[in-house]
DNA sequence: ATAATATATGAACAGATGTTCATATATTAT
DNA sequence: ATAATATATGAACATCTGTTCATATATTAT
């Protein structure tokens, strides 16, 4: 009778905890905002982002900015366009990088700002 | 001579491959700023944030949303407190988490844009 | 067609990450 | 002091992640 929900004994904050449990989105709006922040959660990929903020580039100028190989690079580019963070077009042998969309900027900016407040 | 740096022959940007070298930041900002989007990379953290920005809560709160072990909310709430994403203060047996500043809720607000376009 | 170049991709591996379980610490009530 | 409660923490484990290596594909030049 009265069993309570949290704490075994009272809840500390009964009633908020409800609605908080009723407002909350769905798992899967979570998952896919976690994907989205992952790609920002390594800092080769940062460096990459920071790079073609700059100007769209291919695999080899890349490897040779941030001296790694072009597997490495390929590799992640690849994961960052399956995320939708950047786009490439060919132009002959080369292809070339560059972002998405502006709000990627805007993340990274957030970022910056914070870790240097 | 005039050994190419880039692709084995011509390079493509080679005045903007040295301009992005010479202006590249340290390693360690990049790292840093991993750290930091490496706290919204998952979907367990972005949840307890998300209900962190609506009110301060205690381990068995947030455990009794999220139908999680207490253990595991506070390993999380641990690794956030580490990493100065949330802070918290003690209140008899409880202890309150709370977000450590607004650029917290900035950047989880710029992501959330970016995957509702 | 063949060779050279730029990039992509699959497998494998080491290291990082998130949860669980068991246990420890801190506060409060008895 | 003892028991009960809230939270913290260490170890173990399975899973995920990023790089390397080897190889494949695509484009261009010969």
């Amino acid at each position: 009778m009265n069993k309570s929900l949290c704490c075994d004994v009272v809840e500390v904050h009964p009633q908020i905890v409800e609605k908080l449990k009723k407002e909350m989105p769905e798992h899967q709006q979570y998952q896919n905002l976690s994907e989205l922040f992952k790609m920002f959660a390594d800092p080769t990929r940062l460096k990459i982002l920071s790079l073609l903020f700059q100007k769209e580039l291919c695999v080899c100028d890349i490897a040779e900015v941030l001296h790694m190989t072009h597997s490495a690079v390929s590799h992640q580019l690849s994961v960052l366009r399956q995320n939708r963070i950047i786009k490439n077009r060919r132009e002959g042998k080369n292809i070339f990088y560059s972002l998405d969309d502006e709000h990627i900027q805007m993340i990274y900016n957030a970022g910056i700002e914070h870790i240097s407040e």
